[in-house]
Order: structure tokens, then sequence, then C-alpha cells
RNA sequence: GCCCGAGUGGUGGAAUGGUAGACACGACGGAUUCAAAAUCCGUUGCCCUCGCGGGCGUGCCGGUUCGAGUCCGGCCUCGGGUACCA
């Protein structure tokens, strides 16, 4: 072989890896465990760039780890069930079942290429009966555990096809079919208590330090634990009074109005007696479901002429509006409005006309060592504070005073102090909203009670590709679990879809079934289960994939936690909330052990792969995608290769098979090699980041690799020691162990790009360097191993043509020698006012007075100094020196 | 709307509060070649300057610091999530 060939090279040690079997994963007490997991994909046919950074990048751990002597497991599987199998089965025909487990089979024969260390005997696929099987068995366990109960809960309801629609088929409002006006409707559906679990989730995110900061904070933020007051508002005509939780009680005296949820009780009372409020509930229906469609639709209300009186002054009468903006699912479904201190409230205030009364206001702003103390004589105050300096900088705080005193709070110098003038607390009005619930709680108005914005989750679909929730409804027994030995409940798989709606519904047979308590004629729950409950447990599975109950507590024991899992950060709160959640409940239920409920011990998310779209119009202005092999990009633009025609180009979005913007791996494997491949995702970009495709990135992936391999073959097939030198050795040995050590930091700690970097700049020392053969050979097998994570075929090759033993996928990893990493003399720079002005070179131990000396010494400072002596010299030992004049 | 991120040369990006632009792409120049491809060597943030050298520079406006891409406050733009996309 006179060139890098990728395809024989690759094809060769693939086999030689089955052969020797070392990605196969089994207990074992002689080595640490360690699991790597990547979210698992939804086979949509194909795999994609994104897909091939995912799976590379915990291949490099998984491999790392090998090297480092662990025992490794590193599974694959598929997250089978969803909506995009009944499409395809509605637009074109086919069975969702044959769409899916064709596409399994398209994606894995797309990835086997890439050279992956997966243990491909525990691959499974959700939609498996004999996972979804062990699924419902789960599920029967949570119901008995009281973890599962049913209520009424809306969905988005299309009144022409009569189904439910998911939130992505609702578009502005409307059926992304029918085309008609989305309404909301009620219907009794299969819920988790995850909200039982709020504080427990909330709390143990702080054991979770390998998560990124971001994640945990999202996390806390959705679960959105508050401290507030509930409490009543009496009606003037006697009615039930209105109980309303608030958040913010210390502008209770601000209070105009009161709201109440289109979906609350007593909205649903006058909606009988008055058609007007009946109308506009039935207004209220409209659009989607979603908080974003709730949130910036336009506020409206209705004043239904019920008063009711103010707790605090009962002479005090507001009014009562029903307000399309408040939710049911949250605190009472009823909120007091104070326009003065809420965006939204004085939205509605000004469109109602009703009044806005201030309750506290801005009087000023300080730096706390300047405020003067008259400012405090006899005012509660609370505090914003604008954020503390560094190092102990002076901190700026906004102070408001509150002025509307009809109630005062007794705790006035509570307020006062607490707030933050003694230095040490730094929070918004918290103090004040806790001496308000004091107060109402001393007055007899309410209670302080702790509210989660976390709702219980919702698992019940109206679809038929899912796990069939293994129920049945009897008239006599009510609602009655399947018994465990008929599981799994499996789908059938006569079915059509040319009815829009739930298949399972009108199964003729499937259905009907005789009640497992008495035996009569009964009926099948027709709903199956969220997706989300598929991926919730997976990751337990994969360490028992073939086990006949859930898990087995030996494996799960032996394998549990997952050590690092790394998916793409859209999945930051809902996938990896639920899977806490399942871990918690499974644990209940025997199927875990204690150490497993947080599942993750490390979490990493990656960026998106992203590349440019090509847009032109059709005759109505209209745009049509264009794949990027279609269109030639010039400097002067880019045009369509068949028929010159102008393209606009949309700079870097999400790969989207809709936008065509995308670009197939296996094209780039075909072309370059799966090696080239993985070097160029995991090239440039942190792995955090977003990545662009471009093609001449892999390009330039694949010249070095073949650089790589052409020095390689050079030392390997070279015998004389030319222009050896002793020093030349040490200058190579020297760069080998410092490589050695950046590379194992980088791998470490995602920073993969950097690691290459650094590969790239030895390998440029290694082609340059006059070393003799012993010292190449060496420097060549080291980077070979090196690489070995990231181009796992080429490395294999190096290695094997430089006389390493055995595979390079099983050597131990090298390690670099401390001593050859520090440098006796160093350079620092030279700082005047803080601009580099010179250089000085000391040495490595040299102290801060002998430092200052040499730089004072320097001409360019000796110049500026102009014999005056410097103000301040700040010495930083290995850094920098800062000459202050 | 709300929550969470990101923004640095022509491009992707590097940089524990300490030399901004490592490494790579592209571009330009050179070597090699009959020629080309491939390969190798060099230059390359912007502006002023023959040069020496100087000025400006990390989305925008302020602040803290001897020193800010990095910390703080206020914005802008883009991206992710927003509970039935997965």
């Amino acid at each position: 072989m006179s060139r890098y060939s990728a395809a024989e090279i690759e094809a060769k040690w693939q086999e030689a890896w089955d052969k020797a079997g070392i990605f196969h994963a089994a207990r074992s007490e002689d080595r640490p465990k360690y699991y790597v997991l990547e979210m698992f994909p939804y086979p949509s046919g194909r795999i994609h760039m994104g897909h091939v950074r995912n799976y590379t990048m915990g291949d490099v751990i998984a491999r790392h780890k090998l090297a480092t002597g662990h025992n490794v497991l590193h599974p694959m599987g598929w997250d089978a069930f969803g909506m995009p199998a009944e499409n395809a089965a509605m637009a074109s025909g086919g069975h969702p079942r044959d769409w899916t487990y064709g596409n399994i089979d398209d994606m894995r024969a797309q990835m086997k290429p890439l050279g992956l260390s997966i243990d491909w005997s525990r691959e499974f696929a959700t939609c498996d009966p004999e996972y979804y099987g062990q699924q419902q068995a789960l599920f029967l366990d949570f119901l008995e555990k009281g973890l599962v109960y049913r209520k009424n809960a809306v969905v988005n309801w299309d009144p022409v096809d009569m189904t439910v629609l998911a939130n992505e088929q609702v578009e502005n409002g409307r059926g992304w079919r029918s085309g008609a006006l989305v309404e909301r409707r009620e219907l009794t559906q299969w819920f988790f208590r995850i909200s039982d679990f709020a504080e427990e989730l909330l709390e143990a995110l702080d054991t979770l330090d390998n998560w990124p900061a971001k994640v945990r904070l999202m996390q806390e933020n959705w679960i959105g634990k508050s401290r507030g007051l509930q409490f009543s508002f009496a009606r003037t005509d006697g009615g039930d009074p209105i109980e309303v939780y608030t958040t913010r009680p210390d502008t209770l005296m601000g209070a105009s109005f009161i709201g109440i949820s289109p979906d609350h009780p007593l909205a649903k009372e006058l909606a009988e007696q008055n058609p007007e409020v009946a109308a506009f509930r039935a207004e209220c229906a409209r659009g989607g479901t979603t908080e974003e469609a709730l949130e910036t639709a336009e506020k409206l209300g209705f004043d239904t002429g019920l008063k009711v009186r103010h707790p605090l002054d009962p002479d005090w009468e507001l009014p009562v509006y029903v307000a399309n903006f408040i939710l049911m699912d949250y605190g009472t479904g009823a909120i007091f409005g104070c326009p003065a201190h809420d965006q939204r409230d004085l939205d509605f205030a000004r469109k109602y006309g009703l009044c806005v009364k201030a309750v506290f206001e801005e009087f000023g702003s300080y730096h706390d060592d300047a405020i003067p103390d008259s400012e405090f004589a006899g005012n509660p105050v609370f505090l914003k504070d604008l954020g503390p300096g560094p190092n102990g900088g002076s901190v700026l705080k906004k102070f408001f005073r509150i002025t509307n005193t009809a109630f005062v709070p007794p705790k006035t110098e509570t307020v006062r102090y607490v707030n933050g003038f003694a230095g040490q607390e730094h929070q918004t009005g918290e103090h004040a909203i806790d001496a308000a619930i004091d107060f109402c709680e001393a007055n007899g108005v309410g209670q302080g009670v702790t509210n989660y914005r976390l709702r219980d989750w919702g698992l019940s679909r109206q679809r038929y590709w899912g796990c069939p929730i293994p129920v049945v409804h009897c008239e006599a027994c009510g609602v009655v679990p399947e018994r465990k030995e008929n599981l799994p409940i499996a789908l059938p798989d006569d079915v059509s879809f040319e009815v829009p709606g739930n298949p399972l519904d009108r199964h003729p047979t499937w259905r009907d079934c005789a009640c497992p308590a008495c035996g009569a004629p009964a009926q099948r729950e027709t709903d199956t289960m969220d997706t989300f409950v598929d991926s919730s447990w997976y990751f337990a599975r994969f360490t028992a994939p073939r086990a006949n109950t859930p898990t087995d507590m030996a494996e799960a024991a032996y394998w549990m936690n997952v050590d690092q899992y790394i998916g793409g950060i859209e999945h930051a709160i809902l996938h990896l909330l639920y899977s806490r959640f399942f871990a918690r409940a499974m644990h209940i239920c025997g199927h875990l052990p204690e150490k497993c409920k947080e599942p993750f011990d490390a979490l990493f998310t990656q960026g998106m792969v992203t590349h440019a779209i090509y847009v032109t119009r059709d005759e109505n202005d209209r745009p049509v995608y264009h794949f990027p092999e279609d269109v030639e990009v010039h400097e002067s633009g880019a045009r369509l290769g068949a028929t010159g025609e102008d393209v606009e180009v949309v700079p870097s979005a999400k790969m989207s098979k809709s936008k065509k913007n995308v670009v197939d791996p296996v094209n780039i494997i075909r072309d370059y090699g799966a090696d080239t491949a993985r070097w160029f995702v995991l090239s440039d970009s942190p792995p955090e980041r977003d990545v662009e495709w471009t093609a001449a990135g892999a390009e330039a992936a694949h010249k070095h690799l073949s650089r790589v391999w052409r020095i390689a073959t050079g030392i390997a097939g070279a015998n004389t020691d030319e222009a050896a030198t002793p020093e030349a050795d040490e200058a190579l040995l020297r760069e080998m162990h410092k490589t050695i050590h950046e590379v194992t930091g980088g791998l470490e700690s995602f920073g993969f790009n950097a690691a290459i970097a650094k590969l790239y700049g030895f390998t440029a020392t290694l082609a340059r360097s006059e070393a003799g053969q012993d010292a190449r050979r060496r420097a060549a097998r080291t980077l070979a191993q090196l690489m070995a994570p990231m181009t796992p075929h080429l490395a294999e090759e190096v290695w094997s043509m430089l006389g390493g033993e055995g595979l390079v996928a099983n050597a131990p990893w090298p390690e670099a020698d401390p001593a050859m990493l520090i440098e006796d003399t160093i350079t620092l720079p030279v700082q005047i006012n803080g601009k580099r002005r010179a250089e000085i070179s000391v040495p490595r131990d040299a102290d801060k007075s002998e430092v200052e000396k040499s730089a004072l010494a320097v001409d360019a400072v000796a110049r500026m100094l102009d014999g005056a002596q410097p103000r301040k010299v700040i010495v930083v030992p290995g850094r920098i020196v800062n000459v202050v004049i």
C-alpha cells in the first residue's frame, strides 16, 4: 500500500476487533467498571452528522477508559416508538412496525462502518415486545405503589379530524392537516406522581457535581419551588370564598382585581348560568395548549360582576375577572392582580380600566458603604442588589420604600435589617415577602405555603405506535390492572391509518377482552404511553437486556450508575428529569438499588451540527430548499449546479431534513473514511458548542490523517540515523511527554478540540525532528496511541507497522513523565500599566524580587520609567509582571 | 412571554482574572515539477509607517480591578427548552 487507504484499513481492523471480542462487556471484579452511554437515537432512517458527533464522543471516552484498564460498558439501542412511524404509515401506507425496523436496519448498517466500540449483543429497540412488556410490568408496579393515577387534563383537539394533536401538529393555532382551529378539551388521562418528588428532585441537584451548572439551573427553575401566601377573598354575594395563591404577598395592598382561570370551578359554574361567560370560556379554549401559546396570546378578561372584599380591609371591594392567562394547573387557579408591580397585571389593568396603586417606590441607589442612615428612619425598606463588585469591592444597591402603609408589617426593623443593611444578604425583597407572610398569618389572613411549578407527568397518548397501558376497564370492577403473566400486552398487527385517530380505539378484537378480576366482558385501555417513558429507563435495561424482569439487580448493582452520559442540550429538562424520577420509582419497586436514585453520575451536553441552508423561491415566492451537493458555492455567491440559478444562503442552522441542509455521513465515510469523519467532528469546535459542517473541513482532516500515515510509513521504513543528535532525541521526547499530558487532560475533560490541536502540533514536531530511529519510532507509536480513541483504525495500522504489540485498542495508555514537563527557564511578559511592552527570560524558580529586578532592567521599561520609581510592581510568579507608572 | 445558553481575524476556533488570536481552513509568496495534482517552506487581526515603531481591537453601553474575552449591571442578536417532536 503506497498511500493512506481508509477503505482497506478500516474494514481490516473492524474485523480484528470483532474477532478479539474486546468490546463485549461482562461483569468482572478484576477491573473497575465504566458505563458510558450516549442518548440513544430515534430510528428516522438515516444517521446524520449529529449522531456521528454524539457517538464519536462517547466512543473516545469508551476507548480511553478501556486503555486505562476499565471494564467498559458501551451499548446501543433504539428509541423506536413515536409519531413519525405513524405519519409515514399515513403518508405512504405500510405499517409503522415495518417502517421502524427497516429504519433500524438501515441506520445500524450506516453506523457500523464508524468503528464504534459498542457491545452490539446488548442492542434492543423500545418497540420490541420484550422491552415494552417489561415496561408494562414497571407500570403495574408503579400502580400498586400509588405512583400512577388518573385525572382530567387538557389536550389539543382537532374538531374536524376528531383527533388529539401533539403540540408539534398545531401550527398557528390550527391543525396541521385539517387546518381547523384547535380547541382545548379535557380527557381523563394517566399521570405519574412526579410532583410528589419535587423537593427530592430539587435537593438532589446539589449532589450532581459532574452535571453542567446550566442543566441543574434549568431543572431548578423548572421545578420552580416558591414560598407564598395562600388565602381567600370573601365574596360580597355570600358565595364560596375565592382561594388565591401569591408569591408576592408584599404587594397585597396594591391589589386591584381578582383573576380566575377559565377552567376554574367558579368560571364553569358561572358559565352554566350566563351564556356570555360560556362564550368567553369557549373563546379562551381556542388555540394550543403550550405554555408559549398561552403566555404570548393576547391577554383577555371578562368581568363577572362579582365582587370580593380585601382581606385586610373589609370596606375595600375588588372585581372578579375570568382571565385567559391564568393556569388552573398552578397554585389555586386564581390570583390577585397588582398592576403597579407586575407588567402583565399592568397591561391587563390598562385594558380594562382598573386602578393602579403602588405599594413601594424606589428612592435611591447607594454603594453599601455610603447609605445615609437617615434614609431608614421609620421606613420599611427593602432593596434590590445590583451585584457585588469583585474582590470585596463596594456593592451598588437600589432601595425601595413601602409607601402604602395601610398595612405596615409590625416587624419593620426586621425588614430593614435583614434586607442587607448588615451587608450579609443580597436578595431582592425576599425578606419583605417573608415579613408580609408573617404579618398575614399573625392576623389570621391565610398561611404561608410552599408551591412547586412542576406538574405531574401525563403519560397517556391517544396513539397506536407506543407501549399499551396494561389496564382493563370493566363495568363492574372499574379500572383493573392486567395480570403480569399476560404481559406483554402486544400491539395488534392488523391496523390501518386511513381514518384519523387511534386505530386501537376501533380495533374489533384487540380492544375487547375479559376482565382480569371478574372475567366479565371488558375493554382494554387504548391509550399508549408517552415515548418519554420508554427513554426513562433504557439505561437500566442495558445492564441486563434479556432479563425476564425489568432489571437484574445483580447486573444493575454492578454496572449502574452511568458513569458518563452524553447527549443534546435539548434534553436538559424533560428526558433527564423524567429519568431521575423513574430511577427513584424503580428503586421503590425494587428494580434498582438505592445508589441508582441519581442514575447519571456525569452528564455532558453536546452542541448541534449545523449547515448553511440553500434557498430559491418558487413562482409564489415560497421557499424551495436544496441539498448542499446540488449547490455550487463561489466567492461571488451560490448557484444551483443544474440550472445556474442564484441561490440565497442562510447561514448555519440545525441540520434538518425539511430544510435539506443535511450532509450524509455515509457519503463522507465513502469518500474519506470513518476516521476522517470522526477526526473532523471532534476538531475545531468545543464539543458543547454547535459545529458547522464544511466540506473544506473534512478535506483538511483527511489530509492530516494522510500525513500521519506518510510520516509513520517513513519512520517504519527508515534504517539510518543520518542527522540524529542527542539534543534532538531529548527535544522530541520532551514534546512527546507534554503531548501525552495535554491530550490525556483533554480527553478527560471533553477538551477534544484542544487535544486534537496538540496532536497537530506534535505531528509537525515529529515530521521535522532530527532525532534518532529509536526516539522517532517511540514518538510515532505514542502518537498512534494518543490518536487511537479518535481515529482507531489509522492508529491500529500505524501501531502495527511500527511493531506495537497486539491491538493498540488494548494497549495501556501512555503516561507522562512529570520531570519531562518542566522547563528550567521560562519567559514572562512584562506589562507597563497593563499593556505588554517586553519579555524577560528568568529561571523557573526565581523569586519575586529577582523577577522584579530583571523586569525593571529591561530597555523598554527603563525608557518609560526615565529614572523615576514605579508606583507599584505586580509580580505573579510564573505568569506576568505589571509595572505601574 | 418565561427559563437557560452563545456572540473573539476572511472562516472554525484557543486563552486557571495575567502576552488576545494556539491549532486548523482559506488567501498570498516560494521550493519541487516539462506541466499539474500531491507534498514541503514561509507570510497572514485591522489601521498608520519605507522602516524602527505606534494606535485600535473579543456583539453594544457602563462598572469593578495593577490588569477584563473572562467578573458585575443594563441592552442587542442568534440558538435551545417551554410539559403531546424526540
